[in-house]
RNA sequence: GUGGGUAUAGCUCAGUUGGUUAGAGCGCCAGGUUGUGGCCCUGGAGGUCAUGGGUUCAAAUCCCAUUAUUCACCCCA
């Protein structure tokens, strides 16, 4: 236990770090493409937030959350997902008398108690972007619209978007009681959890992976046919400004996001090849949060992308990711005045930019050119009495082999010429 | 919370019907004359065979439990 990481956490090694600065770095500039600035929110916040934000009826504060109390007492809870963080950050400081709309990214871990399986960890990693303050369908076909810049940027192809409208609360209630009444006439037939769902969501029995509570659902009234004139014109229009921009999707009248704060349009970015959660990516529009977390009424569209999930998917796709450069020289060092002038020059040359490994291991010449080989140093330089002596040296050109004499004083000129 | 698979060196894996001191490849470290990498050769370090019980003269091997891991259900990113 003592060396091992807890359950659903993972390190990210030196090895494979590259990738995360890579998607990490491209999500930042597109974002920044479109208006939007980075916020940085806390990794815990207090429980009532997320019981309202998130939504008291949802698996995620029902039984996934991780909560404690703090040394005040206070009940503490480790962020499940990044919007309601952002949020109550939004209200806290007053941004709604900002310029709007106020355009938002993040780069978060966040945590939910769950089993752990392909794509899913217990510490996980999303990218989110929340817009507030705009109600208008431009904004949720932006929002989309970053999305899908993204997948091509990163050169990801193939996932299918899933729309759908949940509308209204008013609507939604209106759609509610409709369906109850479809249900009731055969709910004894239904599974335990749906049972359940009846009262407290019956939305979510639409979801269910029952067999028997599938067919018993085939021919239930859809959602999306029910929802109200307002919501219908929305919906409509983000659908038009996606063909505009040349977006694919389905509309997919099953999409329920968990979280009960959605309204309106919600979407998701789907992988076949990742294994069973597939979902990269998921979001929507959330137009009665802000209010119901203590602010004004400030409509909001936003998403939450998995990052673990993203880089599967890459791999599945063998999208190859830059790899950081290797060290442009190697120094070694032969006897004790040697690594005196080495220290200096080392210093030198890295204060030009240039990166350079040096011996600290004070080794044989044999096994520094070895070490130099494996990290893929470009070139070699060795220094020996000799050439302190003659202020010379022998630069040795790792890929061909070849060593050439160059005076010191030349090294930094050359290197940084041969680097471009 | 539920179900299946798996657990031997840093990594990938052998290990016979239970039978001496548990192996290989890769990786790591050192060496193969005086100051030069890759290939090759030699040597070395590194294991509580996941943990705890049980069966047996004898367990990495058979049985039970626990833990971890992994895939799936649920749910989600």
């Amino acid at each position: 236990m003592l060396t091992q990481a807890p359950k659903g956490t993972k390190d990210i090694l030196p090895e494979d770090i590259y990738q995360w600065n890579y998607v990490e770095k491209e999500f930042s500039e597109l974002c920044q493409r479109f208006g939007y600035k980075e916020i940085r929110i806390p990794v815990f916040e207090h429980t009532e937030l997320f019981q309202r934000g998130v939504g008291d009826t949802t698996d995620i504060v029902q039984k996934e959350m991780y909560t404690f109390q703090d040394k005040g007492g206070r009940s503490i809870t480790l962020r499940p997902e990044g919007t309601a963080g952002v949020v109550r950050s939004f209200i806290e400081h007053g941004m709604s008398s900002l310029p709007q709309p106020i355009k938002l990214f993040y780069k978060i871990t966040a945590y939910r108690y769950e089993n752990v399986q392909k794509g899913r960890y217990r510490e996980f990693n999303q990218f989110g972007v929340e817009l507030l303050g705009a109600a208008d369908p431009s904004a949720d076909a932006e929002v989309i619209s970053i999305l899908a810049m993204f997948f091509e940027k990163l050169g990801i192809q193939n996932l299918e978007l899933n729309i759908n409208s949940i509308g209204c609360p008013k609507c939604r209630s209106k759609y509610n009681e409709k369906l109850k009444e479809y249900i009731s006439q055969f709910l004894g037939d239904m599974c335990d959890t749906c049972k359940d769902r009846y009262n407290r969501n019956p939305m979510r029995i639409l979801d269910c992976k029952e067999e028997k509570c599938k067919t018993l659902m085939k021919d239930a009234p859809a959602l999306l046919d029910n929802i109200c004139d307002e919501c219908r014109t929305h919906f409509d229009s983000v659908l038009e400004k996606l063909d505009a921009i040349n977006i694919p999707y389905n509309i997919d009248k099953g999409i329920v996001r968990g979280l009960d704060y959605y309204t309106k349009t919600v979407f998701e970015f789907v992988s076949k090849n990742i294994g069973t959660q597939g979902t990269v990516c998921g979001g929507g529009r959330y137009d009665g949060l802000v209010e119901e977390c203590g602010g004004a009424p400030t409509p909001g569209i936003g998403f939450a992308m998995g990052v673990e999930r993203l880089l599967l998917e890459m791999q599945s796709q063998s999208i190859e990711i830059p790899k950081p450069n290797p060290p442009d020289i190697y120094i070694g060092a032969i006897g004790h005045k040697a690594s005196l002038a080495c220290e200096k020059l080392a210093w030198e040359l890295r204060r030009q930019n240039i990166t350079c490994i040096k011996d600290i291991m004070g080794r044989s010449v044999k096994a520094q050119l070895k070490y130099a080989d494996k990290i893929g140093a470009r070139y070699v330089l060795i220094l020996g009495d000799d050439e302190i002596e003659s202020n010379k040296a022998k630069l040795k050109d790792m890929q061909t082999g070849e060593t050439k004499d160059i005076t010191l004083d030349t090294l930094i000129n050359r290197l940084l010429k041969i680097k471009g």
